[in-house]
DNA sequence: CGCATTTCCTGGAGGC
DNA sequence: TGCCTCCAGGAAATGC
């Protein structure tokens, strides 16, 4: 489940592999993958170069030489690997785009098809289904800023997974800071105090820091552009741990319904916000 | 506007 | 073993 630091992982591996390679062909298995430019991708990216690759929210981003940018999401399922060309492709590969000078091949497969890949021309027509709303980056928010975000009555949980809001978080790492700072992930927004605010902002920036550190989470389809499966799951506190107890009071971890996703969380450490208004 | 619910999709897990 | 149902998840669309 590719949130914020998997796409990181991907993108600063991307950069340092293909920066400058020069793309020869493109290959378009699935064409209601694409969105963006209606013109053919294979049309637009070949002949072109790889001028920078870099993230925004959860979105992998590669920009090419002309001001083209191809903007990766990954969904649920979605892997971008580098393979040699003579590996057969696998199921649920959608698109391949193949180098001059490069050895390796670029596969972009997502089998549930949560995910797909936005053609952006710099003159284009912005046909098909844009891309969203996106808030600001969490490693680059002040304090400040993310009190106002929290002026809302929903529940705290449902505000860090909306993107429109804040970038990047997904299931995992919301309820990992959440844990971290001692939240309840029912919490409504605008009852936390000052200083819960302050440490559930420092938790995001620790573990989202943490976890790419770590290359990122592995728990069944996600792995690094190479291959390898990242490192964070054994760090997890809460993610996965039903009836575990607790690293930190030795309580079971519980699991129950948030914002209509899966939560794990200690009923202990993980307390109620209850302060009135304007308080 | 704000928030909840439904929808998309496949593969893996669990029940029998 | 094999078939069936259920469920995970991000985010857009729909409903109230």
């Amino acid at each position: 489940m590719p949130e914020l630091p998997e796409a990181e992982t991907i993108a600063r591996t991307l950069q340092r592999e293909m920066a400058g390679a020069h793309i020869a062909t493109v290959q378009v298995a699935r064409r209601d993958f694409v969105h963006g430019d209606p013109r053919p991708l294979e049309r637009i990216a070949a002949g072109r170069r790889i001028a920078h690759v870099h993230r925004r929210a959860k979105r992998v981003i590669i920009d090419l030489d002309d001001g083209t940018e191809l903007v990766f999401r990954l969904g649920m399922s979605g892997r971008i690997t580098l393979h040699g060309g003579d590996e057969p492709l696998e199921l649920h590969t959608h698109v391949v785009f193949r180098f001059r000078d490069r050895a390796f091949e670029l596969r972009f497969k997502d089998p549930r098809r949560f995910g797909g890949l936005w053609c952006i021309t710099p003159h284009g027509q912005s046909a098909g289904r844009a891309l969203g709303p996106v808030g600001p980056e969490p490693l680059d928010l002040p304090l400040g800023a993310f009190r106002e975000m929290l002026k809302r009555k929903r529940p705290i949980k449902s505000l860090l997974l909306d993107q429109a809001l804040i970038a990047g978080i997904g299931n995992i790492y919301c309820d990992e800071s959440l844990h971290r700072a001692g939240v309840h992930p029912e919490s409504p927004a605008q009852r936390l105090s000052h200083d819960e605010a302050r440490r559930l902002l420092r938790a995001i920036k620790n573990v989202l820091r943490s976890a790419i550190r770590h290359e990122g989470t592995t728990f069944m389809d996600y792995r690094t552009p190479n291959g390898t499966p990242g490192g964070f799951a054994l760090k997890h506190r809460v993610y996965h741990r039903e009836g575990k107890p607790c690293r930190a009071c030795g309580k079971p971890i519980v699991r129950m319904q948030v914002a209509q996703r899966s939560t794990f969380l200690c009923p202990t450490c993980q307390p109620l916000s209850m302060r009135e208004e304007g308080t």
